[in-house]
DNA sequence: CGCGAATGTGAAACAAATTCATTAAATTCA
DNA sequence: TGAATTTAATGAATTTGTTTCACATTCGCG
């Protein structure tokens, strides 16, 4: 016989109540049962619980330690038990995501935000290095929800569409392009074209425009913050194309211009990729609708 | 089916080694029995632990939970089987003493101190307020060692002498009793005593002379360190009568005398009482062995 | 698409914990 | 002190729960 949970609230019972039958009422069973479970317990540890010389048990040396470990572990378990019961009622649970689009950054933190106070219980969390596999990822449940703007046609899994945005081409007031009112992508043939670290397929201009028009720009410069691809834009050290709502936000400086491009000047969309069975649950509808209202709020400024 | 300590190591198990049959081949079972043990889990909680989309199972939200919950609690259940086989080995367990003399202290914290560095493991104590029932709280385990100068004749407890000791009679020499050579009961009626503040039973001037002879100290002052009765003595606040070691040990002060008494001028004994089965016990025997040395020590200073 | 590896399932076998009935022991109280 | 009462221990029977066995199912991968 292994010690067992069973044991550690034995022994505290008996110590709270102070006696066998006592004891053996409080966790509904007999006495007796009570009597052969320690026996048992000091059966096998080769050690004895109780001082036996006396007639209403008391624990001993070996008893008292045991009785510190149930008083150190069943709270813990209380707390294991109240988290599945946070789990089991919707309260609590996980909300891990991977952004496939890298400008996503910007404004998926306030949403998260406000997301964290409504839902102190689910355990938020941005998961890096998933830009490419982020799909199946959500299907193995590594992730809980996925931003991306290439829906597939997955069986359970859900595409909740976000918000519209266009892929814009932003360059220096000093810029030979800015002359132009509309790019194409061999205009890209000599510039430096600045883009966030991932991979070319995840990257709209890429994908979009110049990957199926066969353009190689003449050089690339991979910038983590859309802040710092504005500067170096507006210092004229190379050319950028990011998403319409993000060179509207952010207006560190005026001496960019921004122009359509032809290709994909067609309007893009943002989804969030959940598993179908989560898609209902409250707190994930949540988040889908905050991000929502944040887009709104995002296109107005 | 109640969360147990076999579903901790089971899910560790499984974590650890990435899968259901190599777990179960760790554990010594079927991965039959842990499918079941899982089920048996998710069924009672309401929760899935594993994302079953997988094959090589993953840990769902709750399973990382349970996990969690695991690594808290198993290393703490080891740590009481340690605790266990210190107890078995005889390497560890506990020495609460109770003294029933009062004055003891004073050569046993040398004693307890050599003790503890031999010792790491026993839970070393002095536990006060015992100077009544000290025996029998001894045969009820209460405590593990008591020191007593009345031995009794009970199966079961085993008394060790200690030492043996004469109660001296203790005067400034401003006090006409120091004029005498040898003090009686009847010298006390016009004085001060001076005592430890227990029990008139357990102090030798009242069980060996002045309660036999039916004499009441004119007042009495119950003053709780050695150090400040003799301080009080030699000041000539009061008289008082204390074991000869005590007053040869400590001396701050050379203005008291020390005279014998007659009628309990009969030396006295002090004994280690302990329980039978404990008296050769490893600790226990060393213990006895550490006070019977500083008693010699103490008897040639 | 099928093979192999891994997991799930149900019935039966097995093991273990609990109960019932009773005994033994210690404590209380008259 | 001794009878009454409370408290714990024991052993056999029963119930409960866990594990195994044999087989079905599912998934991933070539």
């Amino acid at each position: 016989m292994r010690i067992d949970f069973r044991h550690l609230r034995t022994i505290k019972a008996i110590h709270d109540t102070g006696g066998l039958a006592r004891a053996a009422d409080q966790l509904n069973m007999t006495q007796s049962a009570l009597s052969h479970q320690i026996k048992g317990i000091e059966d096998q540890a080769g050690v004895a619980l109780f001082a036996r010389r006396t007639k209403p048990l008391r624990l001993s040396a070996a008893g008292e330690k045991l009785l510190a470990a149930a008083e150190d572990i069943l709270p813990r378990m209380a707390a294991l038990e109240a988290d599945f019961a946070g789990l089991v009622s919707g309260k609590a649970g996980r909300m891990h995501i991977a952004i496939e689009c890298h400008a996503c950054f910007e404004w998926l933190f306030p949403v998260l935000e406000q997301f964290r106070k409504a839902w102190p219980e689910v355990d938020v969390d941005i998961r890096p290095g998933l830009a490419f596999d982020a799909l199946p990822a959500l299907r193995r449940e590594e992730v809980d929800l996925v931003v991306s703007s290439d829906p597939e046609d997955l069986s359970e899994t859900d595409f909740t569409p976000l918000f519209d945005y266009e892929p814009v081409f932003v360059a220096s007031a000093q810029n030979p392009l800015a002359a132009k009112s509309v790019i194409e992508a061999e205009d890209f043939r000599d510039q430096t074209l600045i883009t966030y670290p991932v991979d070319r397929a995840r990257l709209d201009v890429f994908s979009q425009l110049l990957t199926p028009a066969k353009v190689e720009p003449a050089a690339l410069r991979q910038v983590e913050l859309t802040a710092v691809i504005l500067l170096l834009v507006a210092s004229n050290r190379g050319v950028a194309v990011l998403p319409d709502w993000v060179v509207s936000q952010i207006k560190y400086n005026a001496d960019y211009v921004t122009r359509p491009l032809t290709k994909s000047g067609k309007t893009r969309r943002l989804f969030a990729a959940t598993r179908a069975e989560d898609t209902q649950r409250p707190f994930v509808a949540h988040l889908i609708r905050l991000a929502r209202q944040e887009a709104v709020r995002m296109q107005r400024a």
